[in-house]
DNA sequence: AGCGTCTCTGTTAACGCTAACAAAATTGGT
DNA sequence: ACCAATTTTGTTAGCGTTAACAGAGACGCT
């Protein structure tokens, strides 16, 4: 009592009503006199009665937790996501329980969805951007809330992402327009839907314009994956314009560029993905394509509380379109 | 029954006992015979029986749940930290629970605090690098296990920090061995404990030396703001090392620097912290003081779980050495 | 006045678990 | 084989809340 506060029979004694009086005032139910209700709500104040999550969540079933499953929260996309969705879920009142997992294979993966069923989550949002995750969404019980980030396009389950097509269309078109006859790219580890997305739309911007696309060189989103990737570039004279799958990979390369002498953007443009803060202060500024994490978190937080609130598993998807940032790593190629 | 799976009743009675044996066997209670713990996992397995956290919280009136709360989990240090967290509490069965805060004023770490609480965490981790936050802290309820990380050393408050002046005086030391006279500083936020702390190691090593510290020049943590103070440094004939607060700090510097064509590190040398990833692919790659985030991951939670098990809240301090990354933005000054 | 129909409030019974105690089974020493 | 000590198991009573139902007034109609 002391030690764990006043309860709901302790408020409802202060107020000379029974406890379910109160519980009616805490869930805002119609059926109560308006003095009754202020009288409630004046005990609650002078107690300092915060209701309990724990004995609420055994009676109804679910609790005000939403669990979040994500692997390398250290990452800025990932991060971001991670923080925006916090916010939002804030504000409709519900908590975020993050579940980190060092690999996104099948059974890290079930092991942290286990987690935080077992505490009873009212949903889950899974940031799966790999293929193994999938398989291990499916055999989730479908009667959990469920919405997935960048996650699988190909299976049956809520999803929110950013449109990666739509972005890496633009970026490679941004450096056609410049002038470039082709575009090179270093894309993500390939087992990613992000990566497969980007290098998707850079192929499409490219081959819409009639240029049969180069060989992708594959990176792991790291910016020593993007110097070694750089080192090959730098050395073939025929490259002008680089598209790189996020801005570390862009920031290896502009550094391996540098070492062989190689200016940006006046002898080869490059443009990155994800607009992180520091992307404005590369060498040169770098040109990139900024996702909007803010309205993913907000999309997928939607999709879940409609979820929750009707029972119902829809099998929903929202794509969000990123949006063009012009810095001066791109430049017309020197003739 | 069917949508919240099975319950321990009937675990109980697959195994043909009562109900609080199978307790017993969760919990690891020693009076339990081994045939029987066997029975009971067997019957567990088959009907992957799940225990049910919200009625354990209820009885007990703690739950296995770690609340955290921190500014801005975006930031390289912060999202690190919480990631680390995240892992090392997994590993002892604890989830995280995350609340970010938009300010950390007082009005705003309350409200976080007070949402966790209502969710009966077992004990709460305040990331409060900044003064006002403190004021928050010293009011609650003090039944609540609490950890602060990077918090107010002056309050008595159970601490783990990283050792912000050790690392600048490091920093500041490898470039007096360089041969610099002096050395500038680029620091964060005055209101950080963070900056506080770097920049007394900073202004220590320089008095050691027996040199007078030049006037500290104060940044937000941002490329920007290090940039900002780049332009001004780069017109000083006379810098010839800068030591910035942070990676992202040195970034802005470089991109200054190089603008003004001042070359690093022939003409200056540049020191970082924190080592965030990318800094061995800065131009030139950037020397910095790595803080082991996992150490101080390791040693809040050591902290909290053993006032949560003790129930005592002890006043302890701890703190975590960071190490000098030595790279190749340092050189000894031309003459 | 009498009676159904609202609106408001109270009573009781779960939810799934642990703690405390009680009972039964096992062991050991004689 | 018998009693006491010990180990193992079962029984009961909550934890703080919501859901379902029951009861008590207030109101309007015949």
């Amino acid at each position: 009592m002391a030690v764990h506060g006043p309860a709901m029979t302790d408020v409802a004694r202060l107020a000379g009503v029974s406890h379910q009086t109160v519980s009616r005032v805490l869930n805002g139910h119609p059926n109560v006199r308006e003095q009754t209700r202020l009288r409630v709500r004046a005990a609650i104040a002078e107690l300092g009665y915060r209701p309990n999550g724990a004995a609420r969540a055994l009676v109804t079933g679910r609790s005000q937790v939403i669990g979040v499953v994500a692997q390398n929260t250290t990452l800025y996309g990932p991060a971001s996501l991670l923080a925006a969705l916090e916010q939002t879920a804030a504000e409709e009142g519900f908590a975020v329980s993050v579940g980190s997992v060092r690999n996104l294979d099948h059974r890290s993966i079930s092991a942290a969805v286990e987690r935080h069923l077992s505490h009873r989550v009212a949903g889950i949002v899974v940031i799966a951007p790999v293929e193994s995750a999938g398989e291990a969404l499916e055999r989730l019980p479908k009667d959990v809330p469920l919405v997935t980030v960048d996650g699988d396009p190909s299976r049956p389950v809520p999803l929110v992402t950013v449109d990666q097509v739509a972005g890496a269309r633009a970026a490679t078109q941004h450096l056609l327009d410049a002038g470039h006859r082709t575009v090179w790219h270093v894309s993500g580890p390939t087992d990613w839907f992000d990566s497969v997305g980007r290098i998707d739309g850079w192929r499409q911007a490219l081959l819409a314009a009639g240029v049969d696309p180069p060989p992708p060189m594959p990176g792991d989103w790291s910016a020593a994956s993007g110097y070694r990737c750089g080192q090959m570039l730098a050395r073939m004279p025929e490259v002008t314009a680089v598209f790189t799958a996020n801005d570390h990979l862009a920031l290896g390369v502009l550094r391996a560029l540098h070492e062989f002498g190689r200016r940006v953007p006046d002898e080869i443009s490059v443009v990155g993905f994800d607009d992180v803060p520091e992307a404005a202060y590369f060498i040169p500024p770098l040109t990139t394509v900024r996702p909007d994490f803010d309205a993913v978190a907000r999309a997928s937080l939607q999709m879940l509380l409609s979820q929750i609130e009707s029972g119902t598993g829809g099998a929903l998807r929202q794509t969000v379109a990123p949006a063009l940032v012009a810095r001066q790593s791109v430049a017309p190629p020197r003739r």
